[in-house]
This record gives structure tokens, C-alpha cells and sequence, in this order.
DNA sequence: CTCCGTGCAAAAGGTTTGCACTGGT
DNA sequence: ACCAGTGCAAACCTTTTGCACGGAG
């Protein structure tokens, strides 16, 4: 993300804390700043080693407490992933995925068709829509130039 | 899955296996047992627990390592899912997903619409298309009715 | 008979929790 | 000054690995 857009996503972070009355620490600033200037959907793991220079003494908890509360604040995303760990994302705008089936790389895929979807009625199964996003799934050019992922 | 095509399943995972050389154990047969009559996306405990009655002695890392064959073979699927633990599907045709943000419950979704989506070129980033499933973030009926979830 | 698959136990991640202290409001 | 947030260490849970045994081909 540009460094116009991150400072915007900042402020909003810091509107939203006083109005609900949260802490403002540099703890939740930075490694929001963390996430925000990543757009690989990192791990807990990946923010950690890339907040831990700008906050000095950050401890992983933090980092697994503070991705939680940023998340309930509707400022990250959880990503669905087939990996052993899990991913966060700052964009929150609808956006889909092209997810590697050998590396489980995750490349953010824009597209008005598919961000415009008429999806199926499911009021039978009491379900309350909010959103959606398309999952691809196939091989990244990196593992198939390298012969990986070939089906069988 | 109906009983009927449970057996039909089976009857084709034990031509596979035999066209590969693979071994047919009891275990991979009845976790696979496990994984067709389960249409909740269960998690490497939930099948062991399943499978353990029917298979006396049934360890969980049989279960994690006939889960893994079962997914390279292609007869199971592992899911995207935001929860800590990996989740199986043994429907492999294309499907789709309403997620519930809630209590992580995942409900299958049919829709020919959304199974023939026009999906945009992304041959630029060398990506090889294998194939997409939607999925559908939102609340549950059960967790909507418990008050659960409502947003701010 | 030969291997591959299995079970057990231990190791290896990743994530959460308890507690005392620090820092924001 | 108060309370929530943080850091540390230990606990926890899921998943993986090493090794010896047993069953399938």
C-alpha cells in the first residue's frame, strides 16, 4: 500500500480508538502499520519480525493480541487459508485471491466482475450475508516454472 | 452422503489405490468412511474421533497421515478456513462456502451460477487456474438467533 | 519376502494464558 | 490514579517426526 493511503488507514485506526475508547499504544500503531505495508498477507510470525525493529522489546503476544483486537475492530482481515498458520490481510475492501496449491503463496486478484456477483438467496438457512470473495485455486508462476504441481 | 454413493466412493478409492500400487489398509478405507458421512468439514480430531469406534487401536497420526494421502490422491479436499485447525472435504466437485464469522461453521453452498463464473485472464501473473469456489462470510442462523455477532 | 503403513512417544511449531509491571487516558 | 495493554514464561493444542513392529502385496 502507498505511503498517502497507509497514513489515511492510520488515522482512521487512531479516530476509531478514541471513539471507542481503546488505548492508542504504539504497539497497535505500528503493527498495524506492519500489516498495512504488506500486501503478501503476512503471517503473525512475518509482522512480528517486521514490527519488532520499530518497537523495541515487542514481545510475540502482543503481536497475536494486538492482530486480534485489529481484527474485531474490522481494521484486518482473517484470511481463510490452507496453511498450518494464519494470515492477515488490511485490505478490507472486497477483493479475491489467487491461492498457489504447491506454496501457498496468496496473490490479491482485482476484478469488477467478480466483486458484482448476484450470489444465490440463502435466507433458508437463516444465514445473514456480509460479504464474500472468490478463492482460486491453481499453481503460481514461480512453482510452475519450476515443475512443481504437475496433477498426477 | 447417502449410503449408496458412500460405497460408490469407496469402490472407486480402492481401484485407485490398486492402479497406483498403494496399499488398501482398513485405516485409509474407514477414515475415508469417516470423511464421506461427515458433511460439516470436519477437522483431523473430529475424524478420528469418528474413526477410532471402527478401527480398534486407531492412532491420531494414522489420521493426519491418511488424511495427507488421501488429499495428494485428490479424493479429499483441504479447505480454506480461517479457524487454528485443518479442515477436510471429501466433495470434490465444485462447490461453494457460506463461513460463519461467528462460530466458524462451514454450510456447502450449491449454485449453477456460481459454479460457471467468468473468471478474468490472470495468465499475466503466471498463474495456472485449477479451479475457484466462492466463499460467503456472514452469520449463522443459530449464532444470528443467539444475538451473536452483530457488527459495532 | 519385502516394503510401506501404522502406532507410540517425543518433538516441533503456532497460539493462548497467568501474572506482574508499564503506560495511556 | 485507574485500568487496559504489554512482556515474559509456561501451558496448550495441533501437527510432524523417529523408530520398531505388523500387515498388504
Amino acid at each position: 500500500m502507498d505511503p498517502a493511503r497507509i497514513d489515511e488507514c492510520l488515522g482512521r485506526f487512531e479516530s476509531l480508538c478514541r471513539e471507542r475508547g481503546l488505548p492508542l499504544t504504539v504497539q497497535r500503531r505500528e503493527i498495524l502499520r506492519a500489516v498495512l505495508e504488506r500486501d503478501d498477507h503476512p503471517t503473525a510470525d512475518t509482522v512480528y519480525e517486521s514490527a519488532k525493529d520499530r518497537i523495541p522489546g515487542l514481545s510475540r503476544t502482543t503481536v497475536y493480541r494486538v492482530l486480534e483486537t485489529l481484527v474485531s475492530l474490522g481494521v484486518v482481515r482473517r484470511l481463510h487459508h490452507p496453511g498450518p498458520n494464519a494470515r492477515f490481510d488490511a485490505k478490507t475492501s472486497r477483493h479475491h485471491h489467487l491461492v498457489c496449491r504447491v506454496c501457498h503463496r496468496v496473490i490479491d486478484l482485482e476484478s469488477e466482475d467478480l466483486d458484482n456477483l448476484k450470489l444465490p438467496s440463502v435466507s433458508h438457512h437463516g444465514f445473514r450475508i456480509e460479504d464474500y470473495s472468490v478463492h482460486v485455486v491453481g499453481v503460481c508462476g514461480e512453482c510452475g516454472s519450476k515443475g512443481l504441481g504437475i496433477r498426477d
